[in-house]
Order: C-alpha cells, then sequence, then structure tokens
DNA sequence: AATATTCTTTGATGTAAGTCAAATGAGTAC
DNA sequence: GTACTCATTTGACTTACATCAAAGAATATT
C-alpha cells in the first residue's frame, strides 16, 4: 500500500441534495431519523438492500443527538454503548496520558463512525469532541451486532469499517514513524481534501476545521512546524493559505512531496 | 487510557501445558487440530462454551500452516481469505512505502490474531512475516463471518479483536507522535515482557526475537537510538541487556521512565 | 576451523524540528 | 468602537535524534 494516509479512496457518488444539506446545515427535525431516506445512507451503511430490509435496518439507529461545538460526544472512560455515525459536523478524537500530553488519533467528518474503540473494553479509551456543531445517529452496538447476525451485508460492512480504521492507523504509524515534516503535512492536506471531494465539496479548497495545534498533534509536529510548512507550501506556490482556508494550487507537487515515486 | 502501549493487559491464566509446548515447540502432528482441545484457545476464543458449541466451533480453523523464520505469512496486495491465530512463533506486521522506507506495525505472538487489515478491500496491505518459525491456524475469513452469525460470543470475540487493534494503533500514535526515545524504548520493553508474563514466561527477563532495526521501525527511531538506549538504561542499573536477552532489573524505574504520573 | 555476513555497539558530527519569544491578525464580549 | 482572548506567523536559538563511520560480537557458510 501507499504510505501514510490513504489518498485514493474511491466512494460511490454522493448526490447533490446531501451536499446541500451539509451545507445548508439543515436541523434534524426536518429529514426523518431514519437511515432508509438518510442521503449520507451509502456512506455508513452497506448497499444493496431491498426495501423491506432497509426498513428493519432503520431499527439501527436509536436515536439523534447534537453535540455543540468544543462539546464531547463520549470521553475516555465513559461506559460503551454505542457507535456514532457522524450526519453533520466535524469531529477529532484523542487519548491523552496522565502528565496532560494529548495526541490526535483521528479527524472525522460526516459519514464515518466513531466509538469503536469502546467495543475491547466496553469502556471508551479516547475522546471525541466536535470541532464545529454537529449532529450524530447514535447506534446502540446491541442492535448492530443483533442485525448483524441477520443480515451478512451488515456484518460485512461492521468488519470492514473496523479493517479500514486499522489500516488507517497503519498509514498513520507510517506517517509518524518515517516521514519528514512536510510529508507528512502533505498527506494530510491531501487526504483531508479527498474526503471532502468525496462529499461532494471542491478538490482543490476547504476550510479546516481544526487549529494548527490539532493538526501538529495528529501528524506528531509542535504547531510552529505546521504553520512553517504551511509558509514554506505558500512560498512555493503550491498551496494558497489564509488562516483556516486552505487552497490546493499544485496537487501533483503535493502528492510529489507525499511520494515520490508515484508520480512523474 | 494511559497513553502508549498498555501494560497492565489482564488474561486468564494460561496453563502450564501450553507454556511447555510452546518451549518444546511441538510440531503440529502431535497435537489435534482443534480449538476445543487447543492450548492456547483461551488466548484467541472466546470462552464460556458448552461442548457441543465448542466442537462447531472447530470449523472456524480450516487448516495448519508452518512459516519458517524469515517467511511471509502474507504480503501486502495478497488477496484476502483468512484471518490467522498464531500458535507457535513471533510475527512483525509491516507497511512500506514505493521507495522502500518500511514501517513495522507490530509484533505479534502466540495467541494474537493477525490478517485484520485485509477485510476492508479483500486484499492485504501489510507484511507477516515470521521472526522465528511459526505454526498458525489458519481461519478463513468465511467459516469466521458464518459462525459468527450463529455464535454471538464469538461475534463479540472478533468484534473485540478488532477494537484491540484499534485501541493499540492509538497507543502506538501517543507513543510516535509524543514520546521522547527513552519513553518509547520502556514502553516496548514492558508491553512485551507483560505479554510474554501472560503466556507463562517470565516477568523480568525475555529473548528478542527483532532486530534493533526492526525495534527501531516500529518505535519510530534508528538502530543506532535503540541501542544507545538499552546501553543507557543498562548503565543506569535498568536493565540487564546481553545481545538478545533482557532482564528487567527495576520495573518500577521503567514504568516511571514510560509515565511518570503513575508511580510513586 | 576459517571466512563471510549480519547484528550491535560506540564515537564524532550534522540537522530537522523543537523551544522560546514577540508581533500580528481574527474573533468575541462588553 | 475598544478591550480581551485566542490563533497564527515569523525569527533566533537549542536540542534530541539522525547520520556517518568504524570496530567488535554473534551467527551462518564453506
Amino acid at each position: 500500500m501507499a504510505g501514510g494516509i490513504s489518498t485514493n479512496e474511491t466512494l460511490n457518488t454522493v448526490c447533490f441534495i446531501s451536499t446541500l444539506i451539509i451545507w445548508l446545515n439543515m436541523t434534524p427535525d426536518t429529514i426523518k431519523v431514519a437511515c432508509s431516506n438518510c442521503n449520507l445512507r451509502e456512506l455508513c451503511m452497506p448497499m444493496g438492500f431491498n426495501p423491506e430490509d432497509m426498513q428493519k435496518l432503520d431499527e439501527v439507529v436509536a436515536t439523534r443527538r447534537r453535540v455543540k461545538q468544543g462539546g464531547m460526544l463520549f470521553s475516555s472512560g465513559d461506559p460503551f454503548t454505542s457507535l456514532y455515525a457522524i450526519r453533520t459536523g466535524f469531529f477529532k478524537t484523542c487519548v491523552s496520558t496522565e502528565d496532560g500530553r494529548e495526541q490526535v488519533t483521528g479527524f472525522q467528518m460526516a459519514g464515518e463512525i466513531i466509538g469503536l474503540d469502546g467495543i475491547v473494553s466496553d469502556f471508551h479509551s479516547c475522546n471525541a469532541v466536535a470541532l464545529e456543531d454537529a449532529d450524530v445517529c447514535v447506534m446502540p452496538f446491541a442492535n448492530v451486532e443483533d442485525l448483524s447476525r441477520e443480515f451478512p451485508v451488515l456484518q460485512r460492512h461492521v468488519h470492514k469499517i473496523m479493517s479500514r480504521e486499522i489500516v488507517r492507523e497503519n498509514g498513520v504509524m507510517m506517517l509518524l514513524g518515517n516521514m519528514r515534516a512536510e510529508e507528512r503535512v502533505a498527506a494530510f492536506l491531501l487526504n483531508l481534501v479527498q474526503r471532502l471531494h468525496a462529499r461532494g465539496f471542491s478538490q482543490s479548497e476547504m476550510v479546516l476545521r481544526m487549529t494548527r495545534e490539532e493538526i501538529g498533534s495528529y501528524l506528531g509536529l509542535k504547531l510552529e512546524t505546521v504553520s512553517r510548512t504551511f509558509s514554506k507550501f505558500s512560498e512555493d506556490g503550491i498551496i494558497e493559505v489564509k488562516q483556516r482556508y486552505v487552497r490546493i494550487l499544485e496537487p501533483d507537487a503535493l502528492k510529489k512531496i507525499f511520494n515520490p515515486q508515484t508520480c512523474s
């Protein structure tokens, strides 16, 4: 596999309306609480169900939950009960040591599943913090397991989600263990814009939802190093940066920094 | 959670005979190919089955496979078919970039499961290399999924194994992103000896199965730094090192280096 | 037993990223 | 509009670890 964060994850087309809903940040009340008519379905649920099975699948989601910016969806030590599918908003997950050092372990956006860390011990081992106002589907894990036994395609889907997280973390280990600052930052930007693009957003522009310090924590760098690397890329004409706004001017140059081999 | 690699994973007692079997490196022919009378059962299988269910569970394992030292159990790009339960031997898993940089993502020993990386894409994304002659149980993933639907306790077990791997990797991210060389090496030694102890080996002595370079790759350090850190710990009277042999003289000192808070 | 090979240790030196510090810019509360 | 606060940028300097190099052990090969 390509080292670091995968930059060629493919995804079924996400229809325009779901993009609109994300942009307009519609309140959950305006949308029926059911996977069967959720526009993010293809992101967090398996595909290829007949209508009646799809309705049974709606039982996975018990409720919705809103989390304000800065709020915690769950914290380290909380009893584990549910997985969460992000409908809108943006999260970070992080672990911390007793002496207060924090490591961001991931950034999650619409359609992604969080809470998998809690399964092994029945307690969460990391914090999930909303970096903007968010809306999640609460999926009690007991429901997930019950329905997984009934629907092999859901079972397979759950396994794939967990495996994908393992593979993603392998990539982060490669980043942290082997790559230089510029490679890490390039990989981070490419991965983020790729995931946003898969959700119907621009493939060249984005507004970062996290601080330089949070990016640095994720990448094993200090915030000053992240800032300097952004400035460097900007001076080289590879990206345009204005605070949280980032535009990728030369995607190939970024890919080349991240992985010199696969680019001409 | 404590940052880095967990150092207090508990485990049901592993009976003396399994230890003996590992030590004597008995050939698989001498042992019936069945989980129901496997001495490592409590490490890789769920507990609390009645005898008839246990026999059905034997169907998970299709065959055994031997891997010589230096041999590959699977490589990046191989089609994914099975998970593997290690019976004897010691593995490393690693990912690599096109330009040849390698990142060791884990070291696995008897009773541990490898191959989870292949589920998401139906292809393996890492290499599993035997660091000593090894013997594994081949568990076709189709069998695992079929039986998981039948036995909720197996389903839960599979989920826990995957979640455990995610949590372990979170800890490694903390190590790589936040910790200094001494902390990383201390965490590594404590984690390794703890897992060996859970398998009936000494809680203070071990013979490393990997090179300094492999340890360094796992910890995001160069082999010289690993060697120097070992020498430093040795000079400080914390450990005794003779090549691959390591004896922990002051476990509390090691714990204190890894995590200053939780020790007096 | 001799030789080659691979692994480990140790020293000398280099450097990428960290640390410290100060200025600037954005966002928010009053 | 002014005063805070918090995030970001940039510069000057430091440092932990990497790199380069060479010698010494252990293991494998002949």
